[in-house]
DNA sequence: GTCAATTTTCAGTAATTACTGAATTTTCGA
DNA sequence: TCGAAAATTCAGTAATTACTGAAAATTGAC
């Protein structure tokens, strides 16, 4: 005797984990049913297919459809088959680090790189008057910031993940390991790791 | 004989510049307007005040204010007073750096915070289904990163300008400085920068 | 190739968010 | 303390974005 005659009633558990994607998701571009359908992917132990998604958390058929096509743009999910199964099926990469990258990835993409295109375009313009000339000297620090931002993590983005743990754990740490080497290298006159 | 009797019309520099902000405010939780308003602020030479931004973007004063009030809360812009003037007038921080960390601080305590939060009372809760612990586990390993994330991040905000961008600059050759490091220590007997 | 199952599209509508102008409140100089 | 200048609030409306169901297109088993 239950309210909704739903194949898969979600858990308090995955309910609260998935509501809050939604929320947090209309604060980013991406939309709230987006979040949501991506969190319910996330912690699901099997892929799912449109129908589970759209009577668990009872969207039409149509906006399931339309949500997963934008999380697949975003490479946050992946299409798969089951054998004997003609649905198509989706599931999420669980590793952190690899989300993390493909979402830092895609907004570069996205928003960093037209930002940085038409800041260049604005650098060549030739200023005329004294505010646009000041306007220009703001718009170079931040674009020299965007770029020494990228660049770094396109860097790091090439570490293995051992050593970007390993280097975070450190945190300010390093700070004292630059300088610890800085004076290793003037001890020994050895070459930096340049 | 202008089509519109504005007092401060925009250069197309500015003008491009202003647009580019709204269009990429409006793909963050922050809308075109208030997006526009703050690229108007950062660029200008001198603080402005409400009417000018006004005229200049042909927003009205009901929505200045309104945009102004939330760029103080995200502390993007400041006010200041000019002297023989009554009016209220804004200026942004131009230090690119300043901005980058202010964003990140305000999107911490916004959108990791409360998400960690949510995750630590889930990762609380006893599963009793094989669901729940998958779903716990994946949670886990989300919380885990973030953390280790916020807690780096914390680490390098303490770190000094010029040591960010040495570090930054240095990119995956840090990889190279670890196991250096690492041979100095073995050779030497030092201590490490702990 | 046929056809039923499945997915996608899209026009219409609902819901949300953004914006305005009038009214109110606050501020500060005299 | 008063009053005009300035800032804010907010109810109403405009604009945008999200969602649905019906129809069309695609897919793949036979």
């Amino acid at each position: 005797m239950q309210a909704h005659p739903h194949a898969s009633a979600l858990s308090p558990l995955v309910r609260s984990f998935v509501s809050h994607f939604g929320e947090m998701g209309s604060r980013w571009g991406i939309n709230r049913t987006v979040g949501q359908i991506y969190a319910l992917i996330f912690v699901s132990p099997r892929p799912l297919n449109a129908d589970d998604i759209g009577e668990s958390l009872e969207f039409s058929r149509s906006n399931v459809s339309m949500g997963l096509k934008e999380l697949q743009a975003w490479r946050l999910v992946r299409l798969l088959h089951l054998p004997g199964d003609r649905r198509e099926y989706f599931e999420a990469p669980t590793d952190a680090w690899e989300i993390f990258r493909t979402l830092a990835e895609e907004r570069r993409r996205r928003e960093i790189e037209p930002t940085l295109s038409m800041l260049r375009n604005a650098l060549l313009e030739e200023a005329t008057t004294e505010e646009d000339r000041i306007a220009q000297q703001r718009m170079k620090s931040m674009h020299d910031l965007i770029e020494l931002m990228t660049t770094w993590f396109e860097d790091v983005q090439r570490m293995d993940q051992k050593t970007i743990a390993q280097l975070m754990k450190m945190g300010s740490k390093v700070q004292r390991l630059l300088e610890f080497t800085g004076k290793v290298k003037l001890a020994t006159g050895s070459k930096t790791p340049s």
